[in-house]
DNA sequence: GTATCCCTACTCGGATAATTCTTGTCCGAGTAGAGGAGG
DNA sequence: CCTCCTCTACTCGGACAAGAATTATCCGAGTAGGGATAC
């Protein structure tokens, strides 16, 4: 089991950009100079969160991504799902229906007990990160190099 | 994010283990029959089983493998690290040291925010699988099956 | 009848390929702002 | 001096390869029980 590792740079990118000033926007070359990462591989991953609907994307000069609702509203979870999906990283393959001793049909109305485990683990970690939100990112940057940040983000935002 | 489907085979293999009677041993070839699975492969995950000490093998014939423990001893977490591992399945990779707003390494003496918060949702789903046991995951096999089952062991093992 | 020895068949274990998913990269479509020309 | 038009440069988006992890498989090493043999 292993996270891409997009969902870190997202964490973090969320956070920088929440902190861009209002009306302004951040590229995604600002965002891949900030933590020196592949700029063409970010951008996939900035897309997953356009189409999730946590940022907006503006094309053109002074273009780049903003966040599309409240910072309180976003979720840790919706982001990691953005990238990695929403589905439960365990599949049930319904193993118990097949092979010699096969649970019969009639038996299978509810899900497997196995799966049910699993899906309370899944669940338990959700709502982990759901408890947080953007705002609690944004408080994650260390004070001293927040107003370095902003700067740095209206100054390319021309 | 994606779990092998090796633990859904395990977490199954291991309940149907706990079903030998005492004494026998389960081989592998009557485990794969057991849900049709591909023995070779299923024997890989085996050994991680008897390698974390949750299971013990026993070569020759008569042999297979048997429960190191006792069931309410052995918890679904076990099994599940025990195939992939106990490691985070995020990796922090201290991107925030990096880039052209680098926080500096004197600020980094504690783990980055963020690896906090989902370390913090790991230990939720780790929590939420330690509470189960083998002896649950047993009362996961329908009764109506258990007789059969057990018979069938008791014949495979001479 | 009993004890011993050998032998066969069955078991697990590690080393080895095929496939799928993650990672990484490129180039094209579209747009908003800046600059110049005309009124 | 103001307005309009054009043009350029910058933005994101989808299609296309490389690498890694999971999945799948084979064959060899070792062992314990069973059977035959000798006493």
């Amino acid at each position: 089991m292993k996270l891409s590792q997009g969902v870190e740079w997202m964490l973090h990118g969320v956070g920088v950009i929440a902190h861009a000033p209002p009306g302004t926007s951040v590229a995604r070359r600002v965002l891949a100079e900030q933590y020196d990462l592949p700029e063409a591989y970010l951008a996939k991953h900035l897309k997953a969160l356009v189409r999730a609907g946590i940022l907006t994307a503006t094309t053109g000069p002074a273009g780049g991504f903003r966040l599309a609702r409240d910072p309180a509203d976003i979720t840790a979870l919706e982001i990691v799902e953005a990238i990695e999906g929403s589905a439960s990283p365990f599949v049930c393959q319904e193993i118990r229906q097949r092979g010699l001793v096969a649970v019969p049909p009639e038996l299978c109305r509810r899900p497997c007990g196995i799966s049910t485990v699993m899906d309370r683990a899944h669940q338990a970690w959700r709502e982990s990160l759901r408890d947080v939100t953007v705002v609690d990112l944004m408080r994650l940057i260390p004070k001293s190099l927040r107003d370095k940040l902003v700067a740095r983000l209206a100054a390319n935002a021309r």
